[in-house]
DNA sequence: AAAAAATAGTTACCTATTATAACTATGTCT
DNA sequence: AGACATAGTTATAATAGGTAACTATTTTTT
């Protein structure tokens, strides 16, 4: 830490012509969490419009799909198998509950559980919402080849299914 | 669309056995968003754990870097840079300057604008912390080999490249 | 040159997401 | 019975992020 310290020099005009707006050959475009950042943000972003009309969000969805697969499922074994917290479960199942899509049914064997259906209502919009996410992310990755859309989704799960500690 | 269907049946007992808590074989493994949220959760909470010691999170990061790699950016090239909105980015820099790490310097020609430039300290951090990034990202890989990393960060980069509107 | 429009940055505010802690009800173990 | 564990809930707070409106400048128009 030496006394001169003139860094930027203030003196100097800071912009002289525009920046280009892509940015290219910078090191951000080497991080990983940065590209998956973006490219997380522009999928989702075309999954929010598919699903406007519908009014679903990707947590709602994601939530909707597994109850569909497992029919009955509590509450904790959703906050695990998605790794989100028991209160967001809640919250999150009030909103299916008050829309008419899923019900609680309180555990006869263990009272403190409710395992979680869907309504007909339920399943009807949930097979209707597949197949918009399906639809969303082809035209998200519109810039992929099936193939390299079939990869990219094989390297992602290959990421996060090794949790070695914490998720 | 039948008459009967009794969705549920709230009769029954809905959990009798445990669920797995790692869901396979379902509609949601061949969402492409949902992989892409799974892994950026997983990469995130890395990039988070090695840049605790220093207090910086990822907005912080990529801002320190875009200053490094032009000098005397502007906010708005910024936040054109990073598709982030411009009260994000004076928060952002608020930050960065109270700790001394960046500053403005008021543009002479036109001096509505403020270029950014990084302090030295800014300087030295930025350069350890992009050992630390690089450090992380591998970390969160370690189930990828380095061809297959290299070709996860070549998809992600063509899904967000494209960007055909909005973003 | 004066008025109008555009731009860079800022401030205030509002919403959604997500995490934390504490509480209730029920079940299990000794 | 008593201690402990578990499922769900409530309340609360931290945070990201986004919109609208304001100030200070610059550019454009007349």
């Amino acid at each position: 830490m030496t006394t001169s310290k003139k860094t930027p020099s203030p003196e100097q005009t800071p912009l002289e012509e525009a920046y280009p707006t892509t940015v290219t050959g910078l090191v951000l475009e080497e991080r990983l969490g940065y590209a998956l950042r973006r490219a997380q943000l522009k999928v989702f972003k075309h999954f929010d419009e598919a699903m406007r009309e519908h009014d679903i969000r990707p947590a709602q969805f994601s939530s909707l799909v597994v109850i569909e697969g497992y029919p009955g499922v509590t509450q904790s074994n959703l906050a695990q198998t998605l790794s989100i917290d028991p209160p967001r479960v809640v919250s999150l199942i009030n909103g299916l509950e008050e829309r008419g899509l899923a019900l609680r049914v309180r555990c006869k064997r263990d009272r403190r559980s409710h395992g979680i259906f869907l309504t007909k209502t339920g399943e009807a919009l949930v097979e209707r919402l597949k197949g918009l996410a399906e639809q969303s992310d082809l035209e998200a990755t519109q810039s992929l080849s099936e193939i390299e859309r079939r990869q990219l989704l094989t390297l992602l799960r290959k990421v996060y299914a090794s949790e070695e500690g914490g998720d």
